[in-house]
DNA sequence: GTCTATACTTGGATAGAC
DNA sequence: GTCTATCCAAGTATAGAC
């Protein structure tokens, strides 16, 4: 891996964890192990390296919901298979969490990645639903963009409530009682 | 309102705006209109004003629910009053915000408020959600607790859906789409 | 491409006068 | 209780050598 990469690597995760007011130039170094000199040859400065981070996770959200999402089963199943993946649920969500950094929010540059990200993967969902209600796996009831919409704030709320609790089971939690509201027959999950 | 007072406000809108990390002793100074000396001679340093902050947030937050949840109306109505409260959804969660904060989870003296307050909310919801079972206005089948951790998440995760969007509208949908899963024959909200 | 040196600002706090 | 002066580390960069 080239020092480009190392450098928007250590990026991502430091913005994953302590946001972007939280991450120094500094703290992109050590951790890259690139120099200050290496680091201002391939980027212009901060905002810019966060600018290929946050575009590097926002791209992998959305092409592993997008396999999930249009992977094998009924869509009712591929829907389930994507709330029910493995998440680590203590770190929380790459893209999510940089909603919370008013640094990047007041950025248009920043913040069009993850404007996009979650308007793309809530009309996605939507559409899945709308499907499983068209083969009548679902209630016809329910307006699809409004469910997709609250499953997606599930999972974001999720995160928080087991950061809150420091328990990944709480995120596991929330998952299983959308899911009970979602599919009145689903089967528990297995404990 | 006397200093002490009014650097408390100014700690909580701060933290609430920009988080712990993006909170300077400076900015409490300027918000709140104190001096230096003031506010060192008030607190012993910004995690001795955050603490003061965070308890307040936490506090007014769980009166708040309390009122809703053990007013008027039948269990099921007092559940969804709290769901529709109105609420500034594009300022978030002045204490899921926090979850966020690697400093402050860090920190135990801090955290802990976080963590009491998401795990009486949850708790208290699954009672009244276990009412409204019992008194026959939900379903039988859901587990009450998950329930109640599902609908809290799609509040903290509606604020971050709304925050991505730029768009308070995005909350509403989020809040919506669950009571359309939680209560099937829910009158949609006037528009 | 990478290194070292340098620079200026802000963060976070202490000391002592009033 | 509040003000001013002072302090040192860290944040964020630029300049120029190699």
């Amino acid at each position: 891996m080239d020092m480009r990469e190392r450098l928007i690597e250590s990026t991502r995760e430091l913005l994953w964890e302590r946001g972007y007011v939280g991450t120094s130039p500094r703290a992109i170094q050590e951790r890259s192990g690139a120099g200050q000199g290496s680091m201002y040859h391939h980027f212009r400065g901060k905002p810019d390296l966060a600018l290929a981070a946050i575009t590097r996770s926002a791209e992998d959200l959305r092409a592993r919901a997008e396999a999930e999402l249009s992977g094998g089963g009924t869509p009712l199943e591929r829907v389930v298979t994507y709330l029910r993946r493995e998440r680590d649920a203590l770190r929380g969500c790459p893209v999510g969490r940089l909603t919370q950094d008013p640094d990047v929010m007041a950025d248009p540059a920043l913040r069009r990645p993850v404007e996009e990200t979650f308007s793309w993967l809530r009309g996605r969902l939507a559409g899945v639903l709308a499907q499983a209600q068209a083969g009548g796996e679902l209630a016809a009831a329910p307006d699809p963009a409004a469910t997709a919409t609250a499953l997606v704030a599930v999972l974001q709320g999720g995160y928080v409530l087991a950061r809150a609790a420091a328990d990944a089971e709480v995120y596991a939690q929330a998952i299983d009682g959308a899911l009970g509201l979602l599919v009145p027959a689903a089967p528990p999950r297995s404990r």
